[in-house]
DNA sequence: CATGAATGAGTCTTCATTCAT
DNA sequence: GATGAATGAAGACTCATTCAT
């Protein structure tokens, strides 16, 4: 729907895809920034669940393990719909209640700290959950992204979900 | 002058802040498309500069001195204009010329690559320059975005500096 | 609303004029060609129908009793919208579906050729109801544009009136 | 140059044909106005001295000599420009001192009458000169207009001069 | 005098938003 | 409540006109 960027997704359009008229959107959100931020939150949720789902699941045992869920489940998340994740990520204007559909990223550093937490004896004793789990969250996110965006060749063959792999790993263990 | 994105940016508004008449602007460029291309050209050429000379110190005597310098250049290319750096690097539509001028991280990426070949011995028997430049190049741009955009804090306390410095260190030495 | 050329009719007038707002013309005609068009047909058919309705009437016994009609009948369609009229056959730009609201005259030709041969015994025998078709439609419409553009006095005392008639009887008839 | 009609013209391309800036037009003229003017007074005088010039042919004896080299005169008039020729009748606005330059037709109309009073022992006594002179203009005109415009046809296999002929001898001459 | 870069009013067109039905 | 026609502000772009060089 959001294809084209905030600009180039027109109510008009929105209505039509959503099947109902801009009256009625216009019922239930005051205007364009509102409605936009609706359909935004309602994915981001979506990418914020499956990365939550990925590492809490117990049968994670060591830091590699959650690091191979949480690059496999980024993956998955970017390709719930790649536009929408990169607008959501970007374009969208960082103000007023947008703002507030937009912590995807906050939500899932979040999520990567607990997960940091719960196995804080395998990692670098001079490592802050806290801060490495926004390094790994950006790096990872980013990657993803670019290998999706503009090297779909690294992507193919597996080799940057390998080197994100060794870059997260090297990075929380301990040397 | 691209602060609020491709869109955004009018005519109306890029004339004003460059001080001349909408029709001075036309007089050079045949459209909007190409008079914000050559925008984002002038500012990507500065940005792909001060990365290039960063790495091209001859004084730089290992490759963690050179993640240092690049990681430092980093920072002050973000700074150069921030709003259009993000806008260089997501929200122009990646079509015609615009394309052309976007490429500013590929540039950094062979600038990265040139760097690291030249100081291969240090690196990981398992590393390729080309695919390190690229994990390089984009997980440093993605810290330096976020510590700009979401995390002053870090960034102020010297924080995410240190741990972008970590994570590209341990990634490219030798186990 | 045309008064003043094609390019002198901005879409803002013919709104102004219509009493609607321009994004309500947008509603229903894809651009400004299309709306002129829609503009010009309405009136071209309006004067093709007075001078059908005035050659069809059956009580037209004689060539001469028709060539009075139509120059009467032109003389009112003239009237209809003499700007118009003016724009229609000349200023309209002959292209795409312009062109096709700008058969007025073909049509009018027709409909005097139909009348012609309907009295060809009545006709000069050397006189081809085709070709004269065309010059009686071109020499009418023409005096009743100089008549009514340039040479009010003629009109007003009926002396134009009169000569087009001995033109077009004198055309026709068997010499 | 006006082959695009007055609108079309632009000053710019004006200035570029005539092989001067466009600030030299400016000058010499005061605005497009008074510069179209002068462009359309220049071709008007050519028009109007091949058809005097036809007209006054001591050669004519009589008055289908007249004819004959009135409708060769228009025709030859109407190839020296013949879009132009076009927008000089119509689609300059009648204003100002444009209305001066567009007394083409008043003035082959004058040479018309003069050549008719020349001869008015040929024509039928119920013929007024000046009359007739504004009829015959016409209707040459508009049928060379014709021709030449929409029925190429009938202009090559010479049947619209032929009728023409036809046309105005029969109106002139005594029944 | 000639030049042509600079100007900005005026055009066409889109689209968020409202409101009568 | 739902609808979608109507609205008009705002944007990209053109071109007659001016004026510094």
């Amino acid at each position: 729907m959001i294809e084209r960027g905030y600009e180039g997704a027109t109510t008009g359009r929105i209505a039509e895809r959503a099947g109902v008229s801009i009256g009625s959107l216009y019922q239930y959100f005051p205007n364009k920034e509102a409605l936009v931020a609706a359909l935004i939150e309602g994915h981001a949720n979506e990418i914020v669940r499956v990365i939550e789902a990925a590492l809490d699941d117990p049968a994670l045992a060591t830091v590699a393990d959650g690091i191979r869920a949480l690059i496999k489940a980024g993956m998955v998340a970017h390709r719930i719909d790649p536009a929408l994740r990169k607008i959501l990520n970007e374009q969208v204007p960082r103000v007023g209640r947008l703002a507030k559909a937009m912590d995807t990223s906050r939500r899932i550093t979040k999520a990567i700290e607990r997960f940091l937490r719960a196995h804080a004896d395998e990692l670098d004793p001079g490592c802050d959950p806290a801060v490495a789990a926004v390094v790994v969250e950006t790096t990872v996110e980013a990657l993803a992204h670019k290998a999706l965006a503009e090297r779909r060749a690294m992507l193919t063959n597996g080799r940057l979900e390998r080197e994100t792999f060794r870059l997260a790993t090297r990075y929380l263990s301990p040397s």
